[in-house]
DNA sequence: TACTTATTAATAATAACTACTATTAACTTT
DNA sequence: AAAGTTAATAGTAGTTATTATTAATAAGTA
């Protein structure tokens, strides 16, 4: 089987177009969000495709799954680091073309855990809600 | 009616045990979790009630609702400022003391967003996991 | 006291996934 | 290339965490 550089998954038709939409989307749709802008292309294609499809696509690192608060997950097709907003009103998510980063001082916090990495969301009012 | 000085909730018995129990927690349960908790001080409370609550003392104040990843809801009785690093495991959540403030440069970020503040988690793995 | 409103326990309903199943497609071995 | 093996899919049933409904009760007010 012939696998991909990124993950050990094979980029099938459904999972191409799903990454293709994926990317060329600066919403950061949510799995059903995504559904129905898909199956515009792929008519058949079943929901639980899509959501499957995510995760695989992002454990393999072809996308990222977006961290932080809404009940929903969503999904973002840009892998250059930055950061995220998100709308408390509505939810929506948009880029930040800065990317932020933490000063030195906190590189050794005081704790029991194994410190991997940190997570930085701002969050505010879009446009639209205002 | 007798209106608490922090939101516009009263403070019923189920309520006064909801937040004992939380504030003596350093765990930062999921509503299931403290269910089961305050069963054993209120053993007819209803799970929804629990539910219910948790929303109303975070939207009054008393307590803070726990944002960023994993799939369920996670509160804190704690409401000192402080930050939160989350096993990516178990996704048990634990504080760090230090408090972690945003460089002065990320004051004024390019977004067409109202920027109303931001969210530093870190991410890790508990001693429990390793 | 009688009335009004808030809160509760219990349970039904919902939203967002996630697992299952039969079928098909892709790859591998003969 | 045929047969065998594994992976992926559509469709759908099931699950989990949460939210809404409802009838009963408790608290506050006139």
């Amino acid at each position: 089987m012939k696998k991909d550089k990124l993950g050990a998954i094979r980029l099938t038709e459904q999972r191409k177009v799903i990454l293709e939409e994926l990317k060329q989307l600066k919403t950061h749709p949510t799995a059903d969000e995504l559904y129905f802008i898909v199956k515009k292309i792929l008519p058949k294609i079943s929901i639980a495709t899509v959501y499957r499809n995510l995760e695989a696509l992002s454990a393999a690192g072809y996308i990222i799954k977006i961290k932080s608060a809404g009940n929903q997950k969503r999904f973002d097709g840009n892998m250059q680091e930055h950061t995220h907003i998100r709308c408390i009103k509505c939810n929506k998510v948009r880029d930040i073309e800065d990317k932020i980063e933490l000063p030195e001082k906190y590189k050794n916090l005081k704790t029991d855990f194994n410190i991997i990495g940190f997570n930085i969301d701002l969050y505010g009012i879009c446009p639209n809600c205002l």
